[in-house]
Formats: structure tokens, sequence, C-alpha cells
DNA sequence: ATGAAAGCGCTAACAA
DNA sequence: TTGTTAGCGCTTTCAT
């Protein structure tokens, strides 16, 4: 090591470390030498001293329909992260194994970070619920209701928020459609499932008005997505507006309406999907209930931050808000 | 710990290692008892004692257009990873102070990981090149083409492909469409570009045609992607087959069509865009050339053990060819 | 302002 | 089959 220089270790740490009581002079100079040298101090050592990592694992199921990497959730949980100097471990658990009896994952089994993000939203294996709680790890469970220590975006508030906004512009045949059905899930549903569709209900009750869910059922499962809309979009008394559970909804509509109506349909329908970003690839921009993804993120590794910290108390759930992004059709009715 | 048990450490590791060296009934006991306990055996102890992290990280810009994260080859990493029992950390590196001088990302400057999957797939700045040069890291670049110790898709075979698979079902006017052109993306384009174009091109003129493309220039930057394809939809010679760039080509393509040619309008024309997984959400399933991204994955973790352990050799670029996965519409000509 | 010493938890080599 | 010893590279404490 640097006993080139003619001094101790000690004085080496500490000057990396930026610590006040070295000269200022050496502290440059052992800079210097440092970049010079190539030296990086070893991560594990300082880990084993200081009996910390510096380190948190987002921990993600192996069976892709149960957790989504959103980029930019991954973005704000990054950015969270960066500003405590913590870095990212990425763990994927084989869901499979995980219901077996014994097998427990190397996250788990071994010490090798101070918390966990854990992306399972729809679906946890009750086994893995319990292994966190036995091995008293502080985590953080994202997108999914918890008792305690978990965030999720606020789903029933998103869906009262798209329905006013489309109540507000005039629509009073407002119908939600939610196309997941034949989306080969074997899963239990996601909460949001039922709240968007709440918050839709509500406000539509709200407002004096009969809510109406457009959704395909077993019987619908030979017909194209296509068709099927095709074939409530050709209706005379077809709804002037739609909330959309997902843009995967959005997109048949969107390209039967393309057919049917024509190319400038959104003047005799609107569509608000649910989505992680405006929907941009329909031809026109969709007003679209933007999920607070990148919020998500940050606060995830907040509350992370404050689960590490050592005082034992559980954290409060927390929900953050969708936001409505106006696309640039007339979204009004008439 | 386990001194529970009236025996050493070693004992303990031993058992835990699974070392046929000690007794059977051993290492059932310490088993039972690690459970019970809950104990977790330190990463960072042993990485130090090792000299080993067992973790390799996945570098990625934190400019969003620079590297994206393709979730099948993240999973083909993480599968290569799984069976060499090793970690995956993901590192974003921020371009803009990358650039500056003097600053140097974590990754790099400490020593935490055997080595790195560099995902910066156009515009990598050369002050990382430099960098990873200097420190020494093993490392594979994804995407990219290097020198040597790189991975990427094989491009132009994928053009070709696409190209001859439509000669062969008796298609003539085929045209390339590229709509990049206004993302706005200021960096350096990816060799992808050129190179699927490139084996477009090769296949049209073996076969006695010229090679048409449509791409956006300047001047169409005020229409949007939907009137300009509408525009050249309309006319009466127009292609009967297009080889799209990539999914973001088809689908204004396959709107526009929807509208003009009728909801039936894969009969007039055949689309074959480049993506990821097949293009399954434009009504019917588009015939894709499929990327090899979990072959990417797996591959590059494959190579960056091979960098690892230790000879110093370079490694040879390796190129994967696309695979042209068939969709649901009849795609012949006429 | 600098250094000496101790110890974090683990495992490889060797001894018993 | 089990145990002893030593040391990985770093940082904290305390002495100088």
């Amino acid at each position: 090591l640097a006993s080139l220089l003619g001094v101790s270790q000690v004085t080496i740490c500490k000057s990396l470390a930026g610590n006040s009581s070295i000269s200022r002079q050496m502290r440059e100079k052992v800079r210097r030498l440092a970049k010079e040298h190539g030296y990086r101090p070893n991560a594990s050592a300082r880990a084993m001293r200081q009996q910390r990592f510096n380190a948190v694992a987002l921990v993600q199921s192996s069976e892709p329909s149960r957790s989504i990497l959103i980029p930019d959730m991954l973005a704000g949980i990054q950015a969270g992260l960066a500003e405590r100097e913590l870095h990212l471990l990425l763990a994927e658990l084989p869901d499979q194994k995980l219901t077996n009896s014994g097998y427990v994952p190397k996250i788990l089994s071994e010490w090798m970070c101070d918390g966990l993000l854990i992306n399972y939203n729809a679906g946890i294996p009750s086994r893995m619920v319990e292994l966190i709680r036995d091995y008293q790890i502080p985590s953080i469970w994202i997108n999914s209701k918890q008792g305690s220590n978990c965030i999720y975006p606020d789903d029933v508030d998103g869906g009262r928020q798209a329905t006013e906004y489309l109540l507000g512009l005039g629509h009073r045949r407002i119908a939600y459609a939610d196309y997941t059905f034949d989306d080969t899930n074997p899963y239990p549903v996601h909460y949001s499932t039922h709240d968007r569709y709440r918050g839709y209900s509500e406000a539509m009750l709200a407002a004096g008005l009969v809510p109406q869910i457009i959704r395909r059922s077993a019987a619908d499962a030979k017909s194209t997505k296509l068709q099927f809309t095709a074939n409530w979009l050709s209706n005379l008394d077809r709804p002037t507006a739609i909330v959309a559970y997902n843009a995967d909804a959005a997109k048949p509509i969107a390209m039967a309406a393309m057919s049917i109506l024509g190319m400038d349909w959104t003047r005799k329908l609107a569509i608000v999907p649910f989505h992680e970003r405006r929907v941009d690839d329909l031809g026109v921009p969709l007003s679209t209930m933007v999920l607070p993804e990148y919020q998500l993120g940050i606060q995830a590794v907040a509350m992370l931050g404050e689960a590490m910290s050592g005082i034992e108390a559980e954290i409060e759930p927390r929900a953050i808000k969708a936001k409505l992004v106006e696309g640039s059709g007339r979204d009004s009715a008439r």
C-alpha cells in the first residue's frame, strides 16, 4: 500500500476520508498518489469493519408477471440511494423453489446488505413474508399493501381523478375498461384492479351517474381484444369517454377507434389510461393518469432509510397520488 | 456464535460449506442450529478472506436513452450469474459528471465487484473507456461494438433474414422504415441503425431489387409519425411489405394502415419489425425479428466468467443471430 | 498531526 | 474427524 509515502495506513485512511485531523498537504499528497497507483479501497473490508454494507437489495420475482421493473421507479430508487451513498443489489427469487420446503435464497440466508426493497406486487408467496419476518431484515414493500412498511400508488384516488377530469369536460357516458382478464396470469390480481375501478365508480355515483364496466369475460376469450372492442364501439350509444385500467386496454381501443371512427377518433372518444408515463404512441398523446413511479422509488428508499436506522418501530403504509397529465387531443365531450 | 455446540468456528464453517471431512451427524446438527438461530454468514468477511466478491456489476448510463434495460436480457444475466453463484450489482453512472474532470464513480474507485457488464449502447463517453482500461477490471461490453470483450446482436444478418423472409413470400416492393429521426436523442446513433439497413439492402440487391428507405427527415418533423405514414401509405404504388427498424416505427405504420386499409390491413401490408419480443399489441401478432436478448445476457456472463478467470487474453467480439418469429397474419404477397 | 494496536467474521493451511 | 493459528484490509480508539 502507500507505505511509499513513509506514513502509516491510518494516515492514508483518514486522508481519503477527508478527516480534518490530517494536514491539508498530506491529504493532497495521498490523494494524488492513490490516483496514480490506482488504489481502490476494498469495500468488503470496510463493510466488515463498519458492520454495515452500505447496500440494499431490490428483490424481484423471477416470474415476470409478478414483478415488473419500471424504469422510472428504478431511477427513483437509484437517485434515493445515491443520495445516501448506498449501492443496489438486484436479487431475483425463483418463486417455485421458494414454496418448496427448505429452500432459502442467498439474499436472505447470507448477510450481504442492510435492507430490502421488495417489488413483488401481486401474489406474494407467504413463505417469503415469513422468511423476511424471521430474519428481521429491514424491508419495504413496494407496490403492495401490507400492514406496515409498504408504499404504493393511491389507485382509488387515481380512478376518481380520471373520472372527475372527464366529468368536468362534460362527459356523461363514461365507461371503465379493464382487459386484463385474458392475460395469462394465474396469480391473485393486484389490488389496483379493484381500487382503480372503485375510484371510478365512486366518482360516477357522486355525479349521479351509473358506472359501466367493460371487461372481457371467459365468453369473450375467443375473440381478439380488437374484435371485442370493435363490437362495443360500433354500438351507437357507446361511451364518449373511457377510463382504462392500463395501456394494454387503451391500445386495442385506440386501434379499433382508428378503424371505425376514423383517424380523428379522439374527437369522438376520450381515453384516459393509467400508465407509468403519458401514453404517446397511439397517434396522438393521450391524457394519462401517470403513476408516481419515480416518487415511489424515492420514497421507498427514504422509508427503508428509516427502517434501517435502527428504531424498531414499524413504518406507516404510504400511498402516493397519481397525477393526470393531459394529452394533446381535445378530450371534451362533443 | 455457535460455540453453543461446544465446537470450534472451523467446524461450523466446514459444515455449512458441506465439507466432507466433517461427520454427517455434525453437519446435520450444525445446519439445524444455524437455522434455528437465524445464523447468516457475513458475505463481506468471506469476500475479504477469499479476495473475491462473488459479484459483478451491471453498469448503465443515468441517461435513459443511452442504456435501456431489456427485461429478457436482464433475465439472461441473472440466469447466467445464478449458475455461477454470483450476485448482481446495478450501477447507474451519471454521464454528465463523468465527462467532468476528476469525477470517478464509486463502482470504479472502490473495489466492490469482480467484473463489469457494461450496457452503454450508444455514445459511450471516452472517459469511461479509459477509466475501465486504467483500473484493469474484467469487463464485457453489451450491445456495443468494441475491439474485444463485447457482445451484440448480429443486426446485418437480422436485416437480411427479415428481407429474405418477405422475398420468399413473393414480395417485391419491400421498403425499410426507420422513424428514429425525431426521437430526441442527441447522441451518436447505435450501430444497429446502419447494420439493419445494410442487411436489408444487401438482400434486396442480391434479389435484383432496388432498396427503398422510408425515414423521416428534418422536413417531416412537423407532421406526426401517423400523418407522415398516412402520406406514403395512401400512395397507390406503396410497398407491400416493410422491414421496420423497431417497434416504434411499426406502430404508427400499423395504426395508419388500420385507418386507411381497414381492420384487415395485414392482408395488404406485411410489417416485420425488429424487437425484443414478438410484437403482439397491434391487433394481430406481427412476424418479428426477435433480438436474442436472453442469449445476450447468458453469453455476456459466460464471457465475463472467462475474463474473470485470470487469463489476461482479450476475448473475441461475439455476434448473436436474431431469429424471425412468425406472427399470425398471412404475410404473403397477394 | 500522526501512529500503534486491536479486532470486525471468516476460511486456508496445517497440526493433532 | 476436529481444532489451532494466522491473516485478509480496513477503521476506531487511544496514545504520542
